[in-house]
RNA sequence: GCGGGGAUGGCCCAGCGGUACGGCGGCAGCCUGCUAAGCUGUUUCUCGAAUGAGAGCGAGGGUUCGAAUCCCUCUCCCCGCGCCA
């Protein structure tokens, strides 16, 4: 949620942010009318409170001095008859001012590119040496500014889906009949190869000073909604039927709301906190899109790191978050580019976010596997996060980002680290120690 | 699931129908010729330019002129019993 006093006292600065980002300013008025007529009947509602305070005050002086209390007892009843209209009108007010508050979008970082439409994403930097097959070669040129190091291929790499059935590493189609479509049972090496990821990550985390979680896979109403944005979330959850409890989609959400109403000594700050879990998300809209295999799937396993931090800090910690990220990706030589999103492709929580994305030699092309961002001080005030600084308690910034999504990453190394013949994945050397074998055959 | 006990400010804890006591910690200041002790103030949210006012005792209802306190429903925690990987 946005701070409503900056809002109020800055509509300029938002209302920039709502153009950016291709939002109906309109909310901006609804806000402010909503806003001032319940200023307005605040004042109504303490005014009337001071005076029934202080008939009820008088009252008890009265019965001690054993004169009559009838009157004023009347008076205090219609004085309540006037308070509780009032604070009806005022509910349905403040309930829609909330709703209007609810869907604004946090401001933005001067950094990010003023644009709509994933494609105009800006391009920041290219790691690696990726394999591209020459009928990709304009792609992967156009996707890295002409940065981007390769080396060419004669043959396009076999696709993850073909690689799962031919080497009998995933059943889909067991998987479809039991849960549907978009579900898989990981089998034999593959499961290890995940397992590998989750550890090595863990590991990689731990030494940079996370602390590991691993977090309650369901949360109630109240955290859910605090730690994203329910408007657009609601199509990606998993509802418990007759209970107050969703699946979360990213452990980014239970660990955000883990201090959920809390003011933290800011000697605590920064929090590095690393997650573990499984994702669930209903991916409704994503018809026709990797219909195939498991690169978009209703289930996987990731690896999230998160920060809650003070204000002044939150933009040095993206860099190391996305530091983190890219540091792991290298390790698991896999080639990726990194990309500045554009506003209009920001989720409504992010000040600022980086995509990491990696080049899949198959489907020639890079794709998303790390999200890094910045929420600032939106996520902390939805859940009322706080600080306990100089000049009184402040909401913390929250940050999250990708380390490892294991079905993207898997299918990466399936594309990336393919023998030339396709018969043959390798292991990358990192994961070695953690998996035990360096070839799936 | 059953019975019993609980939930009060960052933390601990008192109050159990008349408007939240005290301690610890934090912050600010004072004092002391030393980072100790002591003293004073402050410590949540909302509205207001401000003196100020209002709200707030796990959540939501109810009774009452007045509820942290009484009643009802719910959530969570602790102790026993039961069940269970």
């Amino acid at each position: 949620m946005i701070d409503i006093h900056l809002l109020r006292e800055n509509p300029e600065m938002f209302r920039k942010a709502f153009k950016a980002r291709g939002f109906d300013e309109s909310a901006l008025e609804d806000f402010f009318r909503l806003d001032s007529q319940w200023r307005e009947k605040l004042k109504d509602l303490n005014t009337l409170r001071h005076e029934k305070n202080d008939i009820t005050a008088s009252i008890s002086s009265l019965i001690k001095e054993g004169k009559d209390v009838e009157d004023a007892k009347g008076k205090v009843k219609s004085i309540n008859e006037r308070i509780n209209s009032l604070e009806t009108e005022m509910a349905e007010i403040e309930n829609a001012r909330t709703k209007v508050l609810n869907i604004m979008p946090n401001l933005l970082h001067e950094s990010v590119p003023v644009c709509k439409g994933d494609e105009n994403n800006q391009f920041h930097s290219f790691w690696g040496n990726a394999r591209v097959y020459s009928g990709d070669l304009e792609e992967f040129k156009n996707s890295t500014a002409g940065k981007g190091k390769f080396t060419l291929i004669e043959r396009k790499p076999v696709s993850h889906v073909d690689l799962l059935s031919s080497l009998d590493l995933a059943d889909l189609e067991r998987a479809s009949r039991v849960s549907g479509a978009r579900f898989f049972y990981l089998k034999n090496r593959l499961v290890k190869l995940e397992l590998a990821l989750v550890n090595y990550a863990v590991d990689f985390l731990s030494e940079r000073g996370f602390n590991v979680v691993e977090p309650p896979y369901m949360l109630n109403l109240s955290a859910m909604s605090g730690a994203t944005d329910m408007e657009t979330f609601k199509d990606t959850l998993y509802k418990m039927e007759g209970e107050d409890l969703y699946l979360i989609s990213t452990s980014e959400h239970p660990i955000a709301s883990m201090y959920m109403g809390e003011t933290l000594e800011s000697s605590s700050l920064p929090l590095r906190i690393a997650g573990v879990s499984p994702c669930f998300r209903r991916e409704a809209g994503a018809h026709g899109k990797d219909t195939k295999g498991i690169f978009r799937v209703h289930q996987f396993t990731k690896i999230e790191q998160f920060i809650f931090c003070h204000p002044d800090e939150s933009w040095e910690f993206l860099e190391e978050l996305l530091k983190n990220s890219e540091d792991i990706f290298r390790n698991l030589e896999i080639p990726y580019r990194v990309v500045n999103v554009c506003s209009g492709e920001l989720g409504n929580l992010a000040a600022k976010k980086y995509d990491i994305e990696a080049w899949f030699p198959a489907q020639g092309k890079f794709r998303e596997v790390v999200s890094a961002s910045n929420d600032t001080d939106y996520q902390a005030r939805s859940l009322g996060i706080k600080f306990r600084g100089k000049s009184g308690n402040q909401f913390v910034h929250t940050l999250n980002s990708t380390a490892i999504a294991t079905t993207r990453t898997i299918v990466a190394i399936m594309e990336n680290f393919q023998s030339e013949d396709g018969k043959k994945i390798k292991i990358p050397e990192v994961l070695v120690p953690y998996t035990g074998f360096d070839t799936i055959s």
